[in-house]
DNA sequence: CGAGGCGATGTTAGCGGTATCATTTTGGCG
DNA sequence: CGCCAAAATGATACCGCTAACATCGCCTCG
């Protein structure tokens, strides 16, 4: 029998009324690809034709469909951002940079928040894959194996950031965290700080500095510094906390570095609260140079990071990708930088 | 002359290697769209198939293309959310909850940054109306009337969130600033404070708390508050700076309104350094509850707003819209708590 | 025991753009 | 002027998936 059915006319599936190229190309009389070069590639169209062109979609009020866009070009113009969580405030300056570069580019951001936990963001990065991204920006270099592995065979351009490897998936921006824990302590050495102590997220990266702090001390003789572990995200309520239970156990610290200037800010709200004076009888020490560091009182001392230059080197690199440009330093290591002021 | 050369074989435009339903259907034996449906709509296909299609996919390692099944199906799982700026900390929760409750759904969230100003705004909804996605999330209810329009034509659920209005674009959850405002003004009448005095930002929201707070005021016999005006973003510094510049001013005021508890906690180091007692001699109170408020010293007084239950009933109306479940209530006034601590 | 219904799977035709190649127009120049 | 390369525009075939409809068994029931 034959099949004739199939030669019905069908209805259309939503077509809806959304407007399409191919209505504003009859708008201007042209064909359909015309427009999408006057929208995609202008300088390929005569002066003539692209202001025809252009009149017609102000007319007809035509937003191009980048879902179709993308599915045929296979540049979907979407970059996924994963932080571990959008409340603590250090990732905040790369992400805003960074979303201002790529928005201007033509980008638009997917924001996923792994919530330090590597199973969920393996489900995230799978997600993440499945919209065809031109580019993954990841907070950290340490990732799952079967994330690597999907990551890597989904060919997309990954950018890791806010820390320091050998071996990145592909390429980094970051500084070295041991570095910036050793700066620290180098600074209160110098400082005649003679009993310190360490309050510390539990995340890896504040680990590191924690590594790098304990170890400069070690290089000057002092060994097994006392350290306070609380949980990421810190906040100001942790850091009095911690403080008063370092302070419970050791009375006679009198230099405390803080693995982030939320907890740092918490130290100094509690030194304030039991009269102890700072610096003169405990140095607070932060890290991250958050917007407020400087207007504490008093000031806080602590490790600036450029956030905004991981956030734009992270952006520069994925469109330098996209446009097929190869990207001959795929490391940056933008350091850090100590900041004394008031507080030690 | 006939066009042979368009029978030609053309050359696979990029297909490289990326692994389609194709592929796994051939694997699995089945049509492709049976592995569709184990993938969308598990429960249609029998236990057998089900089984026997999952394997196939867990062995090719195949992740789908939601750009493609975005195209066909119309629905792109993409939500778009737009703040002022990720750095305000106020959005942060209502982000958090937003992007965790739409996760969990199997959206992905778009960032966008509208930075206070109407026309970036316009831009960026076109930007965001291309990609076509299932939902938007606004923060605040004062768009341009072009915005208004576009969204409203493109026929995409509209989610205004941090204010109120009777004529909100599609559905809206909220509160009202005035009446905040306004509550934290009775309060502080209510403790006897007699020379009041306003810290605020300069975006909309926080001059409608302003002028509530003023209102309330003027109901009380008191009227022209003094007011220093900070621009957005908030910051401590800024706090502090107006504190003392109103202290100059006004040397007689005690008890001041903050629009932020970021803006009063910088009040309360100014008044700190300055060695005025916080509130014996000057009654401080915030806006918002971030996570620090409970943690000041003295503890900072404010009013609570559940920003994760904005996040949350904003998802939820998206899902239910796009699930195409009618949404009865599409006003949602969660209101505020006054949280009195010790510092007002 | 055949009609009718239902559940499971398959076939077809797009979704709305863009890559690729073809064709036409234009411009430079001897 | 005529020729040829380059620039401008057009025709066609997909991109990878899913909605809509078709088909095929199998079961129920009069």
């Amino acid at each position: 029998m034959p099949r004739l059915s199939t030669r019905r006319v069908r209805r259309a599936r939503k077509g809806a009324g959304a407007l399409t190229l191919d209505d504003v190309a009859r708008v201007a009389g042209v064909s359909p690809i015309t427009i999408s070069r006057a929208l995609n590639y202008p300088h390929q169209l005569s002066a003539d034709m692209l202001s025809r062109v252009q009149e017609a979609v102000a007319r007809t009020g035509y937003i191009p469909n980048r879902i179709a866009g993308g599915l045929a070009s296979s540049r979907s113009r979407l970059v996924a951002a994963i932080v571990p969580t959008i409340e603590s405030a250090v990732f905040l300056e790369t992400m805003r940079a960074l979303t201002e570069a790529l928005e201007e580019a033509g980008y638009q951001v997917m924001l996923g928040q792994s919530g330090y936990d590597v199973t969920r963001e393996d489900a995230l990065l799978d997600a993440i894959i499945s919209r065809r991204p031109d580019g993954v920006v990841l907070t950290g270099v340490v990732h799952s194996r079967a994330g690597r592995q999907r990551l890597a065979s989904a060919g997309i351009p990954v950018v890791e950031t806010w820390d320091l490897t050998p071996t990145p998936i592909d390429m980094l921006v970051g500084f070295s965290h041991e570095k910036a824990g050793a700066a620290v302590a180098e600074y209160l050495h110098y400082r005649r700080a003679r009993q310190l102590a360490i309050i510390s997220a539990d995340d890896y990266r504040a680990t590191l500095r924690r590594q790098g702090f304990s170890e400069a001390c070690a290089r000057h003789g002092v060994r097994d510094i006392p350290a306070q572990v609380v949980k990421t995200p810190t906040t100001l309520g942790a850091g009095r906390r911690a403080l008063f239970a370092l302070l419970e156990r050791h009375p006679g610290t009198d230099a405390v570095y803080c693995s982030s200037d939320v907890l740092a800010l918490g130290a100094l709200t509690e030194a304030q609260a039991r009269g102890i004076r700072v610096p003169e009888e405990l140095r607070v020490f932060g890290f991250g140079d958050l917007g407020f560091a400087a207007d504490t009182h008093p000031a806080l001392s602590t490790v600036r990071i450029d956030g905004t230059a991981i956030g734009r080197h992270a952006a520069r690199f994925i469109i330098e990708r996209a446009a097929g440009r190869p990207v001959p330093q795929r490391i940056i290591d933008l350091g850090f930088k100590l900041i004394a002021r008031a507080s030690a």
